[in-house]
DNA sequence: TTATATTTTCAGCTACTTTTCAGGAAAATA
DNA sequence: TATTTTCCTGAAAAGTAGCTGAAAATATAA
């Protein structure tokens, strides 16, 4: 999952940015509203949070914009203490929740929790595939009901996977979207980490993997 | 547990604070109704203590808002001496319980306590695990029967982590709930306090650790 | 005040994670 | 069959998370 966060004030920026990593999403962050708009416009995330006061180009316009240009992202906002008016001018130009500073991260959470789930609307806390399930409550992953150890990365790989069942995902897909896109990183750490992956979710099985690569385009996570 | 206390006498708002965070509460505090219900829109707190005679947004009001939003955080009113019409009122708006001023601290404290135990309605006044007891009534935490003396913040933290048994807390998580959500604390001060509630509740006995470390993750009580 | 306890930061250490590298295997193409 | 491309994988290198003893800062008590 990938998030834009644009925001000027780099105190809160910051904040949001290493939260929002430590709960395993990917995060990219803008301190002016061009360039916002543009990353907005040229990169594909699954949510934009968006402060409302911002140099170069305001919020409200920056979400009228996007969405002038038909991209749905979703938008959660932010405003300070006292802009109600804000809020009013933010929903209208398109933007799908906000939040008043100052706020605490877990309502920060709960809410981008809300909005990534809205498209599918029941996302459940369990993603599980075959005999293989991951709790998103406590970051327990089990195959065949024996628990498995996965660092921060290899979770967020699998999540991403899970999240997308069926799916072939491109590396570059695979890394924009579990890494950031600033994020130097090459394709072959992607076979790294799929390997890792591999060596505790399907070699120790004598079971069909559940990991398949897909030659010349990517890998995906499905049965047979 | 966090507070929030909207109330635009300073002086009153002022003991309330410190008397509750004597408490091991962590509190915050808004001085007019706007800026209250902003914040408590913002922010997951587990009690409302708010007045009803405030600049900008009365109590009434903002307690029927707050419903109206969803959140169902327990409010506690308080209402000048003889406005006991405002009672009526407040409670219709969604207010849990009342107070009339000028109340002394005892009381109110035993309110707090009261409807902070209410939500779940069965919750414990004795949190506990395996043969770990917090007692929230008189703070007496014991492991295999000895009583441990742990100081304010180690309390604080051991009963955070006891309302969320089994579930992975990350240390930003814990940072907003133990402590409060403007103090810049670094995640190593959470680590130390880890270690401190260990030495207390876990290494002086030859038994599992209730205490977990997820690597990457965070930190959650619970057997095995 | 001085002493005492609590809270917070700091610095060093260890173990683990992440990333890169380099060579080899497998599949596709010529 | 040789060549190219893509992927796999073991191991080295670089980077990071978490633990801990101790010091510094802060709060509380005597």
């Amino acid at each position: 999952m990938r998030i834009l966060v644009i925001e000027d004030e780099h105190r809160i920026a910051q904040a949001v940015k290493e939260g929002m990593e430590q709960e395993a999403y990917a995060v990219d962050v803008c301190y002016d509203g061009a360039d916002g708009y543009n990353t907005a416009r040229s990169d594909d995330y699954d949510l934009i949070i968006l402060d409302v006061m911002l140099p170069e180009m305001d919020g409200v316009t920056l979400a009228k914009q996007l969405r002038a240009d038909k991209n749905h992202t979703p938008i959660l906002m932010l405003t300070a203490k006292s802009q109600n008016t804000d809020i009013v001018h933010g929903l209208d130009a398109g933007a799908d929740d906000y939040l008043a500073k100052p706020f605490s991260f877990e309502v920060l959470l709960a809410r981008v929790r809300a909005l990534l789930r809205r498209p599918h609307e029941s996302t459940p806390e369990v993603l599980s595939i075959s005999d293989l399930t991951l709790d998103t409550n406590t970051y327990a992953v089990r195959r065949a009901g024996k628990l498995v150890r996965l660092s921060n990365k290899e979770y967020a790989l699998l999540e991403y996977l899970l999240r997308n069942e069926g799916k072939v995902l491109s590396k570059n897909n695979i890394i924009t979207h579990v890494w950031n896109f600033d994020a130097n990183i090459l394709p072959n750490t992607v076979e790294v980490f799929i390997n890792l992956l591999r060596s505790k979710i399907d070699k120790p099985f004598k079971k069909p993997a559940l990991i398949q690569t897909v030659r010349g385009f990517g890998y995906k996570i499905g049965e047979a």
